[in-house]
RNA sequence: GAUCCCGUAGCUCAGCUGGAUAGAGCACCUGCCUUCUAAGCAGGCGGUCGAAGGUUCGAAUCCUUCCGGGAUCGCCA
């Protein structure tokens, strides 16, 4: 709706320029607008270097004459200045007012619907394991991402998948059963998901020492290792599993049910939620089908051995084994198996989005190509939203060397954190302890959230847990605080409601801090629609930092509510409100709340 | 060995569909609370944009090579 509003107007106009002073004019998308740089007067610049040819004369008697040609036919164009090739144009403060107007009463990050439906997983945890900040960044991002859809107008199907089988549980399963003396979360006040992760550290524990004792006694290092009793117990434990074994089945019922609590307990905490849960248990045994269907169509091929593989050699790839030789499955046949399982679930989504980190790439440039040679029509919509690792500064997290930064123990600290500066700043001393403690962590998930949020997706990022993460600057709880603070002026002047209503247009003349405010405005449904399509929440996170911090600006040097006169204070009010609703909206993209005072 | 990602200020990061003198935050230094919330504002310090070539009127941005860091290439998940 609002995005590239000046482009609308200025592109043909630009043409229209050219036409008339040249006979020639050049794409409309060709006509490149950048922000005026802060030391020339100006919004929006031209540059018409690559147009010279069109012109056929210098660049700045080009310059000249499109500007001349603007100021005398477009009633937004003020007036212009040109500096060698660029041509800085001035826009009319009556076009700011009228989009402030026009903002004013509506959410400008409201897009109109696509009729699109799509599918985010943003989640697939372990479930021997509890989560750690690597998760967080996966969660954080694929919510995000969620939201941001949402917002751009497609309805959006949350969904993660847990991985709840599997040798990894069965290790958990034998160890708690050999040490846990009954051990319960009830019982031991522990977690689920910390509880069960206890027992999967102690089984690594007891296996190393087995391997060490045989090793000792003679055995060379690649026997021990796959000999160590504790490890044929959980492998005969997987036996069982797969056979249905009461017992075993029960056992890992309860165990994993542990687990879920432990991380609806964290998922609740973090703001999110999933329409749908996948569970490993129920589709391991997927794909098959369809990879043998895959052989008879000749889209794959059968070696000597009975194994059935796809080449992918003619793409760049290699050859990858979808059936073992005895006829079992592997991890992407199931894959293959629960994308087409989704789909018919789900009919007419027209993306699958997978949040999952980089390491595997491969993985899924293998699967998508493996889906599109099987010939589903909605396999050029399935796309791996990757992102790199968290890394410490001691380098990547090992959960088996203890060098993880588990979630809740973090979220507890930044909490902390907040709270230790909230109560030094004393400022909510009039509130209760709950609701103190509800704002800070709102503040301490947010400056955990924006951290890992305001970075590009696809990049590593260092976190250093000495160091811990800001409150002030370019921070989540900086944009609350701007919030808060915009609130409660309003509040003090009268308007609560979001939308203040109209604003005094026409002859009324801006403020540069006025007008830096409101141009940050302008751009956001633009931001809103790069964020969707690149699916980057950063694009956001960055905007809504620029944005509050031009309000900051402004609130510091021009006064609102100590303004005498009526219609400028009635401006100044209308631009705090639509600042406010615009950095709500955005900080709900971002899955982060935003207080109404701090 | 092959493929992919990354390298911008002391640190953490923007900018990358080619455009003007490369921007923020943190840290460090200076100012600003008897005026709408100082988790703020204003200013200072700080850069061979990993290196070298190339394309171009113009390169942090595109291409090539090299260096450095990481990931992946399993009948594991």
């Amino acid at each position: 709706m609002f995005q590239d509003r000046l482009r609308t107007i200025l592109a043909p106009a630009v043409q229209a320029a050219f036409n008339d002073c040249f006979g020639q004019s050049p794409d409309a998308g060709s006509i490149g607008f950048q922000p005026t740089r802060p030391e020339f007067e100006g919004d929006t610049t031209i540059n018409v270097f690559p147009f010279l040819k069109l012109s056929g004369k210098g660049p700045e008697p080009t310059a000249q004459a499109v500007g001349e040609h603007l100021v005398k036919h477009v009633g937004e164009v003020a007036r212009f200045n040109v500096v060698k090739g660029f041509l800085n144009i001035v826009v009319a403060d009556a076009y700011w007012l009228g989009f402030l107007n026009e903002a004013a009463g509506t959410d400008i990050l409201k897009f109109t619907p696509t009729g699109q439906k799509m599918m985010v997983e943003y989640a697939s945890p372990n479930t021997n394991k509890p989560l750690h900040l690597g998760h967080l960044r996966n969660i954080f991002l694929g919510w995000s991402v969620g939201r941001i859809l949402e917002a751009a107008g497609n309805e959006v199907v949350k969904v993660q998948v847990v991985n709840d089988r599997g040798i990894h549980i069965c290790k958990s399963m034998v160890a708690w059963r050999m040490y846990g003396n009954g051990e319960t979360p009830a019982t031991s006040g522990l977690k689920g998901d910390k509880l069960v992760g206890k027992y999967y550290v102690a089984f690594d524990k007891a296996y190393k020492a087995e391997v060490a004792g045989l090793i000792a006694a003679g055995e060379p290092e690649a026997d021990a290792e796959k000999k160590a009793p504790i490890l044929l117990d959980a492998q005969d434990m997987l036996r069982r599993w797969e056979a249905n074994d009461p017992e075993v089945r029960m056992l890992w019922a309860t165990m994993n049910g542990w687990v879920y609590d432990g991380f609806n307990a964290t998922y609740a905490r973090v703001g999110v939620g999933f329409d749908k849960s996948y569970y490993e248990s129920n589709t391991y045994l997927l794909g098959k089908e369809d990879v043998l269907k895959g052989v008879e169509n000749g889209v794959f091929f059968r070696k000597a051995d009975g194994s059935v593989w796809v080449d992918n050699t003619p793409e760049g790839l290699d050859e990858k084994v979808l059936l073992r030789a005895d006829g079992t499955s592997l991890y992407i046949t199931q894959d293959i198996g629960t994308a087409i399982q989704r789909f018919v679930e789900f009919p007419g989504l027209s993306r699958m989005i997978y949040t999952v980190g980089n390491e595997q790439d491969y993985h899924f440039k293998v699967l998508f190509l493996i889906l599109k040679k099987l010939g589903f029509s909605w396999a050029p919509g399935l796309f791996h939203l990757s992102y790199g690792m968290v890394d410490l500064p001691s380098g990547k997290m090992k959960s088996r060397e203890g060098t993880v930064v588990d979630a809740d123990d973090l979220i507890d600290e930044m909490v902390a954190e907040a709270r230790s500066t909230g109560e030094q700043l004393s400022k909510l001393d009039d509130l209760g302890e709950q609701e103190k403690q509800a704002l800070f962590e709102q503040i301490g998930l947010a400056a955990l959230k924006y951290f890992l949020l305001k970075v590009d997706p696809k990049k590593r990022m260092l976190f250093d847990p000495k160091a811990s993460i800001d409150l002030q600057g370019h921070t989540g709880p900086f944009i609350q605080y701007t919030y808060a603070r915009i609130r409660s002026l309003l509040g003090k002047a009268g308007v609560q409601a979001e939308p203040p209503g109209q604003v005094p247009s026409a002859n009324a003349s801006l403020l540069p801090e006025e007008k830096a405010v409101i141009k940050g405005l302008h751009q956001f449904p633009a931001v809103l629609n790069e964020a969707a399509t690149k699916l980057d929440p950063s694009a956001m996170a960055n905007h809504t930092y620029e944005l509050v911090k031009a309000y900051n600006t402004f609130y510091q040097t021009v006064p609102v509510l100590k303004e005498e006169d009526a219609s400028k204070r009635a401006l100044r009010l209308a631009m705090s409100a639509a600042v406010a609703a615009t950095t709500k909206k955005a900080m709900w993209c971002l899955g982060i709340e935003v207080p109404e005072r701090m």
